[in-house]
DNA sequence: TTAAATTTGTACCGATTGGTATATAAAATT
DNA sequence: AATTTTATATACCAATCGGTACAAATTTAA
């Protein structure tokens, strides 16, 4: 199932190609965020008219939800796949790392769309920015989920709390997104996250 | 100093007080940001037209400027007042309770203004973007003087690192004000918080 | 070769954006 | 009482917002 519009095989083929247009869309929502991106921003960025771009994509908000379900999908999201590490140590080191690493990768904006791309907003953006705040909230329900996996296992000790690990990560993963929209330098994002990881480890990891 | 402009005793009087109005922008501003809030927002809030907006606080961005001074000097503003504390581990306490009660308070709007108030925005916003960036920062520079001063008094161990642990602070403070607009529970954002310091007293605290 | 289907570019829509000109109202000063 | 000074309310400004009507262009199917 793909994300977008397939072209049918009558009438006049599609000038554009619909996933390097979605690309160029994402790249301008993460910088800018939902609201701050104008409909300019984005037939400039993806190089089509907006009578393309709604064909396409339905409208803006469609267009912007598309463009969260790349970002999760692309190369370098490192959420998800970090789930299916073997232990809950490695699980949260993936994660963090994987973090200090994508947040602040110049081949793209800086920072996470899910965090930044519409904290606050005006009364026409709350659709979205709900849909933000679900997204946050299942990243850690799935941490949680794993991590209580880990406890019934053995691989955490009977102490560890797994909602509130779960918070925890997901906080600082939050906090690390906006340190990386200050424009913190890739070394001092990887010292935080190598300092949480110091605590887990010594707080729960059986090793 | 006030952050106002100050009534003459000439001409006609102001028909609102400057301080009140002031307090209804901020309002605005935390709930929506700077660019998602209109001046039709900010005139309907504060009671008063455009030109007396205009005349008293010179423009849009003026008065966000203004709404962020209040909102550092307001009475629950937990920030700077806790680098006054005795010890290291008091000053991140301070911190960190204090974020985890203020963040949430249901007397305001949830989340931190200084995070949610422009961390993404369209060309326009970049200056007020910027300056918001600079008040993370300046409160990071301050906690990291403030730790480095408490390691030159004995007070934190040498193996201590002033700059990582005010980034790390800095971090988990910037992602529960994120986890305060998701709607987190007081209780939970208050677990978060004492975990780190949990963490902060094994590591570095000499008592 | 014609008809049907689809995309394209242009030009436009009403609504809203931040910001202001202007005339009137209300106060202190002379 | 007349003048000066400032604030008020209304009405307006150009620019931009998200979104669309429409006709020309380009393709496949008949």
């Amino acid at each position: 199932m793909s994300t977008v519009t397939q072209t049918p095989c009558v009438g006049r083929p599609r000038a554009f190609d619909t996933e390097d247009a979605l690309a160029k869309a994402l790249e301008v929502f993460w910088r800018k965020g939902f609201e701050g991106t104008s409909l300019t921003d984005l037939t400039q960025a993806m190089g089509i008219n907006k009578p393309s771009l709604y064909a396409a994509f339905g409208n803006k908000e469609q267009l912007f939800i598309k463009a969260i379900e790349l970002y999760e999908q692309r190369p370098c999201a490192f959420f998800y796949p970090s789930l299916e590490q073997e232990t809950a140590y490695q699980v949260v080191e993936a994660m963090l790392l994987g973090a200090a690493s994508s947040l602040v990768d110049e081949s793209h904006p800086q920072g996470c769309l899910i965090v930044q791309g519409a904290l606050t907003c005006s009364e026409a953006g709350q659709a979205i920015k709900q849909t933000l705040i679900n997204r946050r909230r299942d990243g850690e329900i799935a941490l949680c989920e794993r991590l209580q996996r880990a406890k019934d296992e053995g691989d955490l000790p009977a102490h560890a709390d797994p909602l509130l690990l779960a918070r925890y990560i997901g906080t600082m993963l939050q906090g690390m997104a906006v340190q990386a929209t200050n424009g913190i330098c890739p070394k001092e994002l990887r010292s935080v996250a190598e300092l949480v990881l110091t605590h887990f480890r010594d707080a729960f990891s059986k090793n």
